[in-house]
DNA sequence: TCCTAAATGATAACAATTACAATTTAATGA
DNA sequence: TCATTAAATTGTAATTGTTATCATTTAGGA
């Protein structure tokens, strides 16, 4: 119930090395990549592999809970591997994103506005927006 | 400085009735339109109006720091006129939205979060996902 | 090893958004 | 008030990200 394969048994979907290849990829990234992105990243090692499969094969992932995808209001969605709750912090100058993973402390918060909204809350997103060390720096 | 044509002005941007209308729309709406929904809610009142020009104009809202745009993983963008910071709930089964104008205590871990990353974080994005109220009763 | 359903690859179709060029209009100042 | 000009609007074409289609290939079980 560990490794990658075994996951993709469980949730019923073939261990295809497409997916080893998206997914491995996804997991060593840092970078929350595009769809174009990995394509381009992984063509190298995988000439024959369709922009389609990658398409495909991410959302698959993300309906089966392995990936994470997500939108900064840019063209093109981002995936991310990293599924541990975490916020993303994005520069608003380089565009560049970086993980935070520590925890916020806001349990009643969240019951408060479960109770004001009639809502169950079961997961989210947090985006912060501003600059980076570099982009500040000049 | 108060009204939306001062705020426009301010801006250098003209002030015009299809401005004018989008803006007015957007300020009455609770439900975090589409530019398809917008225009197809403005035609009646304004048939002339081009859909290229609610793409424009909200382009250039959200570029003046007016409208808000955002995207919650589905195929277009979503506008908001409404720029308290407030968080938003999402209905996973019915996608409707909701706001939250609560607050979030949560000073001190921005704090360590920019100590942690090198940012300076400036604003913040906050949507929660969960079952609305009608959806959970079904 | 064979069988079958699922996955892949190539490409066409589609939908959201942007670019373009011609026309109209808001704002400025004489 | 009118003329001027830069900006905005329109309608449409082009572009881009994503999905659908379908023929071919392949993973996984019998």
């Amino acid at each position: 119930m560990n490794t990658f394969s075994e996951k993709l048994r469980e949730k019923k979907l073939k261990v295809t090395p497409q997916r080893l290849a998206i997914y491995s990829y996804l997991a060593n990234s840092g970078a929350h990549p595009t769809v174009e992105t990995i394509y381009n990243d992984i063509r190298a090692d995988f000439p024959s592999m369709s922009i389609a499969t990658v398409y495909k094969t991410v959302a698959a992932l993300r309906d089966a809970g392995l990936v994470r995808e997500f939108n900064i209001s840019e063209d093109s969605n981002r995936y991310d591997a990293h599924m541990d709750e975490h916020a993303h912090i994005i520069c608003t100058k380089c565009h560049c994103i970086e993980d935070y993973y520590g925890s916020f402390d806001m349990g009643e918060d969240i019951c408060r506005m479960e109770l004001a909204s009639g809502f169950s809350i079961e997961s989210r997103d947090m985006n912060f927006y501003g600059l980076c060390e570099k982009c500040r720096d000049k």
